[in-house]
DNA sequence: CTGAAGTTTCAGTATTTTCTGAAAGTTTAA
DNA sequence: TTAAACTTTCAGAAAATACTGAAACTTCAG
């Protein structure tokens, strides 16, 4: 047996969870397991565990290479493959943000670009391109920091965290530092 | 008519984003609809706007309505209910984060302290438990930061984006004033 | 009260998404 | 070159999700 009742409860969670992240539930019961599991686990392992059909798990696998979120390892005398999570959790967060990121605002943002290149037509279309600016600008701003966020390692967050300092008040050191500069 | 060409195109966009950001087609549809009108609209010409029953529309207004979206308004002498988006874009974006979190991290974070409280029963939990960690430590720091993000005004974020302003920069220079004074 | 004008609910249906398993494809040792 | 050991693909089945429309419910003017 692969999982305790405890590490089961986790794996389904990440079940539930999965659809929420942009997968669904049985590649996020996969991710889950894999995450979990110390040593990389080859399809069958995972199709067994998680009672689903080989097929499924290739299918899940090679989802999951797309979101470039599982490595794939080799052992020697062993034609089989097996898989195990890439990197560590702070750099597999940063690429599930990233890869949604390209599905989801990206698109968006483009279209908004594309749609506020037209002159508007009426009263209508002028008041939806205001409406479609202010989307267009948010969503910049929140790409823009959440790059930054994301291109900080963890602990100096964590640090920096504990240490009380809210975003905010760096933040009004800075603006007082430009102004002062 | 109550859509242009440029209008339905964005409308039918949010439709298929809508699904990523927690609600299915319909509801995102009715949103980007409500977002784009600068008139609020009555569930009769939302349901033949999207072509979509009526019935349809209540499950939706009242989806909305549970991620506080969504303000219902009386005209005089009319019995119909009107509907508009509630707040700024800005407040929108904040409550779509804040009601995710409730309904995807929250959750999360108690089945990983539960997990945790227990003594690992072996090596396998052992290596479960640092991971399930690890996570935990990670959506804390993230949730933090991100509430923190969301408390600022979107104008601030914006003049000091266009200034350069890194938070990175900013808080290497909060670390040098930490160490000195 | 009554009934007109509206809203909500929900059983059944339609649509979409996911899963299975068998067939096709690939790789490698001999 | 063969065949065993494995992986991938994909058509069809199953499951999950969303939608319709008619009935039930609510509200309010007269």
């Amino acid at each position: 047996m692969l999982m305790t009742a405890k590490i089961e409860s986790f794996v389904m969670h990440c079940g539930e969870m999965g659809s929420r992240w942009g997968f669904n539930r049985t590649v996020g019961q996969m991710y889950g397991l894999l995450i979990i599991h110390e040593q990389a686990l080859s399809a069958m392992q995972i199709s067994e565990a998680l009672n689903i059909s080989r097929g499924n798990v290739s299918m899940g696998i090679k989802e999951l290479q797309s979101w470039r979120l599982v490595q794939v390892h080799h052992k020697p005398k062993d034609r089989k493959e097996y898989y195990s999570p890439a990197g560590t959790i702070w750099e597999m967060a940063t690429r599930v943000f990233e890869e949604r990121r390209k599905r989801e605002v990206d698109p968006t943002l483009s279209l908004l670009r594309d749609n506020l290149l037209d002159e508007p037509a009426n009263e209508q279309e002028l008041f939806a391109q205001e409406k479609m600016h202010e989307i267009h600008d948010l969503l910049e701003t929140i790409t823009h920091w959440a790059g930054e966020l994301q291109s900080m390692s963890p602990d100096k967050l964590n640090t920096l965290m504990k240490l009380g300092a809210g975003v905010s008040k760096v933040i009004d050191m800075k603006d007082k530092f430009i102004k002062k500069g």
